[in-house]
DNA sequence: AAAAAAGTGCAACATTATAACAGTTGCGAG
DNA sequence: CTCGCAACTGTTATAATGTTGCACTTTTTT
């Protein structure tokens, strides 16, 4: 699979949330897990938006579309989704966003632009190797790791520097 | 100033905090900031716990020794003391933990026990120059970084070959 | 077809965090 | 000293985020 655009450049983003969706819909089937319809738009909902998206805008765009739903119809669904990698929870953010590197072993590193909002999931394995060396040396067992990195975007440096 | 003791070996945790607030009082002298009574005793009811404590943990103490406080008294120390760099906030857990590490120039790697729930922060130049090298080939313009690692302390790894 | 498992809808509730505003205290300028 | 500003505090109310429990439906298994 060829790299996908990044975010804050302009690019056909329809086909980006349908190739998202296709992957889902294949990994899905793969792990016997059932990619019902709520599940299916949520993650659609989150792929349409390059802003990681609260569980509460999700429920409101529902909602908005005539789905009766409540807060657990999504946390369901979000918890479904990020239990098969296909969204991550930003928890600096308390927001959801899609899963850019499917399939992957990601150990995802985020770039979150603190003026536009908008993130950037990358993997480096010179970032995961240095903080698995890290835990190790103190014999701590690594299970999960969240690593968000608060900052300014290229475009956004250059919005600053046109003032 | 020597290593301070691993929170999960036993140790004179009074000590530990003393030494806390002793520095902690030195900080706010030398950058003008008034370490109220309140904030003082925020402040050590954190550092009385390796496990990060909630705001609401916090406002809890602090009513039940007489203090008349509500959620903005707490927050509002909290933030004073994240400013100084006095305590650091865990993003994942929405709990608040002492900084180690006062004064240095912190990119903090917390090591969090799932089983125990303990913490403990470490600060590690590959790590942070990793994320810092990541970051910038991606043209990102870095703030502030979020590193959480959950997983097994080594003291419960031994727990669990007991059973 | 019956039983079991997985998923959904719904109401209530729990937890975490902030807003707005009035009152108080510390501290320097005149 | 005392006036006045800035920082800090107390209080009420409310917003934002996340969970529990239970009845019901759908899907899968046997």
């Amino acid at each position: 699979m060829s790299a996908r655009a990044l975010p804050y450049r302009p690019h056909n983003h329809d086909a980006c949330v349908s190739q998202a969706l296709a992957e889902a819909r294949s990994i899905c089937q793969q792990q016997n897990a059932r990619l019902t319809p709520t599940r299916e738009r949520v993650l659609e909902l989150i792929w349409q938006s390059h802003k990681p998206l609260g569980a509460y805008d999700v429920l409101a765009k529902l909602t908005s579309e005539g789905h009766s739903a409540a807060p657990p119809t999504v946390y369901r669904a979000l918890d479904f989704l990020q239990q098969h990698g296909l969204v991550h929870r930003i928890a600096s953010l308390n927001a959801f966003t899609g899963c850019a590197h499917t399939g992957e072993h990601h150990t995802g590193l985020f770039l979150i632009c603190r003026t536009c909002g908008n993130v950037l999931e990358l993997t480096d394995t010179g970032v995961s190797d240095a903080i698995h060396k890290a835990a190790s040396a103190e014999a701590f067992r690594t299970e999960a790791i969240t690593l968000e990195v608060a900052g300014i975007c290229p475009a956004c440096q250059a919005e600053q520097n046109h003032e």
